[in-house]
DNA sequence: GCCGTTTTCGGCCCGACTGTTTTCAGTCG
């Protein structure tokens, strides 16, 4: 069972235990640990066989014993008997919105219903308005709620929701009386999939914003509006909510927004601690008198911390760094001068060397490298040893075009093939400028034989970067199994470089791993792998998955100085 | 169920909105 595994197994839990009507801090503590295990970064089987799973933050006695009986029997008897009161089915319910574990149990209990299905059935023969605290108004919700769950589309990666965010702001920000708009939530935290677009608007006549929002015409449902908070859902299917405040809040309106929830809890935390209120309307003082924060950074300032960047608020240790004055000088768009993964037409580029050389000097680089795929890779028309020194020819062409407009490197991206070959020969690999390795084929072999591919790769020192190394892509594909403990201790024992894949379907490593292999010392890089010349664009959100693991420029290599990059694949034979 | 710079017991962030009530419970973020 991997961390994901268990992570679910522990959200079920809680979801169950909350239905049931237990306690409501039992069922925090479920999502507390299964939240720590995603976020961990390491096999919580290490933990497990260093018998040190309690070292995990939210893992105590109890979770720790559970944790122990399913990774030695893979089943979990304290679960069987859970589903025994509440069936496991009822947690499927809370998906609809507006419905949650109280209603849920309620239903269960009184009549009987267990799925979705059947509560649609009773909400529409009227079953549902004569239960406690049921009216009519609450079964029409319901179903609506349902109706409204077969059109949503649940978190979506971030490169879909950015640019539909941007223009939400953008006609926010053109209505009357409107001062400040910004996003909030996962969307600014830049998290890698996201559930709806938060945003906070400063303005002057809050009631004519809330107007404008909900009467929209592609808005298909209301799903609130208040003095304040105002969400919808769009005909597409998207979810979108504003808060509406003051100018002279919109500093504690929009950190309470941006989150995340352990983030806030522990900045309350520290506001209690001075006997203070942070709200998102303000700073409560002891004397119940309120003080106004127009700045983000002032909110901050007035509990003692630097500001923390948006991508760093998880509750992953930020807020003591922020405490210390020791927060990383996170790495930015601007400092990203060469770009080390692109495909050209040779392979399945769709335009010529020359306009992926030109479009990397309009993105201010000094370096770019070409590497198209390798001959075992079918779909990506990879190149056979020939060809790829046909292509020397042409990039030799290009870099006489070019003079010392760009530094141009002649690479591959090279198959690992399913067996844990490489494509090409040492005397190839040694040939090239870069190399650049990765796999796209049985990426579901058991760990042990996967492992070993990637091991293979990284263990031959002509392999400069491992491409997208876990191979999952958003919102659905998981990464392969691997033992990413041994592979970070192998590419950081070789030097070799593992990328962050800045497509937004990839963003792999994910902040979590890419944090990891930082505490490894591994260089890392921040790829496109554009196959279009709009595709160097990504490297926004790739950034923005490196920020999340708390990169500084100098980890990683395509910040460097175009000597120094090639100095360091000189080095690297 | 977890946790400790007042605590190994007693807390655990805080408020908006809605629909049901007639002062509050449930849901959400």
């Amino acid at each position: 069972m991997n961390n994901k595994e268990l992570a679910d197994t522990f959200t079920l839990i809680a979801n169950l235990l909350e239905i049931k009507g237990e306690v409501i801090y039992k069922t925090l503590a479920y999502r507390k640990a299964a939240e720590s295990l995603t976020n961990l970064g390491r096999d919580a089987n290490e933990y497990w066989k260093d018998g040190k799973l309690t070292d995990i933050p939210g893992v105590g006695k109890a979770i720790s014993e559970k944790i122990d009986e399913l990774l030695s029997s893979g089943k979990l008897e304290y679960l069987e008997k859970l589903q025994d009161e509440v069936p496991a089915e009822l947690a499927e319910m809370l998906k609809i919105p507006d419905l949650g574990p109280k209603k849920v149990g309620l239903f269960y209990k009184e009549i009987g219903v267990k799925s979705i299905s059947e509560l649609k059935a009773a909400a529409e023969k009227g079953k549902l308005r004569d239960l406690a605290g049921m009216g009519p108004k609450s079964e029409t919700k319901i179903l609506d709620g349902i109706e409204s769950l077969s059109r949503r589309t649940g978190r979506a990666p971030l490169g879909d929701m950015w640019p539909k965010a941007q223009e939400l702001l953008k006609k926010i920000r053109a209505l009357d009386g409107v001062v400040d708009a910004e996003v909030a939530g996962s969307l600014r935290r830049m998290k890698a999939s996201v559930g709806d677009i938060d945003i906070i608007v400063a303005a002057t006549d809050r009631d004519l914003v809330s107007k404008h929002f909900v009467e929209d015409p592609e808005v298909a449902r209301v799903l609130g509006t208040g003095g304040i908070k105002s969400s919808v859902e769009y005909h597409s299917g998207l979810t979108a909510q504003i808060w509406v405040h003051e100018p002279a809040r919109f500093g504690t309106a929009l950190q309470y927004a941006t989150g995340s929830k352990d983030h806030n809890v522990r900045t309350r935390e520290i506001a209690q601690g001075m006997g203070l209120s942070l709200t998102d309307q303000a700073i409560i003082q002891s004397d119940g008198s309120e003080k106004l924060y127009a700045k983000e950074e002032d909110v901050y300032k007035a509990i003692g911390l630097d500001w923390v960047a948006p991508e760093l608020r998880e509750d992953r240790g930020e807020i003591q760094a922020a405490q210390e004055g020791n927060l990383p000088k996170l790495i930015e768009t601007k400092n990203i001068r060469a770009e080390l993964h692109c495909h050209s037409t040779w392979s399945d580029g769709k335009v010529s060397i020359l306009e992926m050389a030109e479009t990397a000097i309009n993105h201010g680089y000094h370096t770019l490298a070409i590497t198209d795929h390798s001959f075992s890779l079918g779909i990506g028309s990879g190149l056979s040893i020939e060809r790829l020194q046909e292509q020397r020819i042409e990039i030799d062409e290009a870099r006489e075009k070019l003079g010392d407009k760009l530094q141009l490197l002649h690479g591959t991206e090279m198959e690992i093939k399913a067996d844990a070959s490489l494509d090409f020969p040492d005397k190839i690999l040694e040939w090239l400028d870069i190399v650049v390795a990765s796999l796209h084929v049985s990426m579901r072999q058991e760990r042990a034989q996967v492992t070993k591919r990637l091991l293979t790769a990284i263990n031959n020192p002509h392999v400069d970067i491992i491409a997208h190394p876990t191979n999952r892509l958003l919102p659905d594909r998981e990464g392969s199994d691997l033992d990413m403990e041994q592979i970070f201790s192998a590419a950081a024992e070789m030097g070799t470089a593992l990328e962050i894949n800045s497509n937004p379907k990839r963003l792999d490593l994910d902040d979590v791993l890419a944090r990891r292999a930082l505490e490894f010392e591994i260089p890392l890089v921040v790829n496109t792998d554009a196959h279009l010349p709009e595709h160097m664009d990504f490297i926004f959100y790739g950034v923005a998955t490196a920020r999340r693991a708390w990169a500084e420029p100098k980890s990683v290599i395509n910040t460097w100085t175009a000597k120094q990059i090639k100095s360091w694949l000189g080095k690297r034979g």
